[in-house]
DNA sequence: TTGCTCCTCACGTCACGTGAGGTGGC
DNA sequence: TTGCTCCTCACGTCACGTGAGGTGGC
């Protein structure tokens, strides 16, 4: 297989914007599991695909027992049956919960405005 | 002075709708200082109206070292001044952080809404 | 021998939650 | 003596950042 290209990881880290450390951690809590060649990590197309996913859960807001979940369950159910109804549950709890955050921002946001204006207002009453 | 109502730190909890261990939290931070009667804390009425800013503060998003930054201006500045200017300033700062937060809530929230529709449609295309 | 990259601990972050183990006064 | 409340450590949480100290091969 001399067509597959195998890096190390510092180009990996490079190529998805992250730090070697992110790598090392997502290895240590099972997520990843690229090859070694003595004590250095080398990394395959395939472990960058995960990566990718990885990287598109937690852009997503998924912690990493969730999107570990899903690569589990990816790899146990190659019909990806389970796996969809899986996604489609933890998705839609995570849209509950991102609605919910959007009306507290909404709602501090104009707390905020209030306060600023008050300021302003108790400003102006100091001025000479 | 037999008016001040002076409580234990349970109570105090109770009412501000927190943990003992808080109260501890933010006396360990400096952000409060009740007295002492042997090892135990007994928190004045100032103290319960320091604590209500602070909760206040948590609320809206700041962090306990710009509280303090707040509280202690406050204590050294009863014109007020500089206290309000730092507050607005901060405050803008606070609103700015939560618009971009919000418009990237908005986004995550449709890319999952794209999720969950693609894979509806695998789910209803492995239908036998 | 000097750099360079890689490695493995392991502490720090933020605001507390959660025991563990101990004490004073009704 | 038995409860109850209070106390002081101190580890755990989440996803890494950031040194510290060490190693292999050009």
């Amino acid at each position: 297989v001399p067509d597959t290209p195998h890096q190390g990881i510092q180009e990996v880290a490079t190529a998805l914007g992250v730090t070697p450390r992110t790598l090392r951690f997502y290895e240590d809590n099972g997520l990843i599991s690229p090859q070694r060649v003595g004590s250095t990590r080398v990394y395959s197309r395939r472990d960058v695909g995960r990566m990718q996913l990885i990287l598109r859960g937690k852009k997503l807001g998924f912690t990493i027992r969730e999107i570990r979940e899903f690569l589990d369950l990816y790899d146990a159910d190659p019909g990806h049956r389970e796996q969809m109804e899986l996604l489609v549950a933890r998705v839609q709890e995570r849209m509950d919960s991102l609605t919910k955050q959007k009306a507290a921002i909404e709602e501090t946001i104009e707390e905020l405005d209030q306060i600023v204006h008050e300021a302003q207002a108790r400003l102006r009453a100091v001025e000479d």
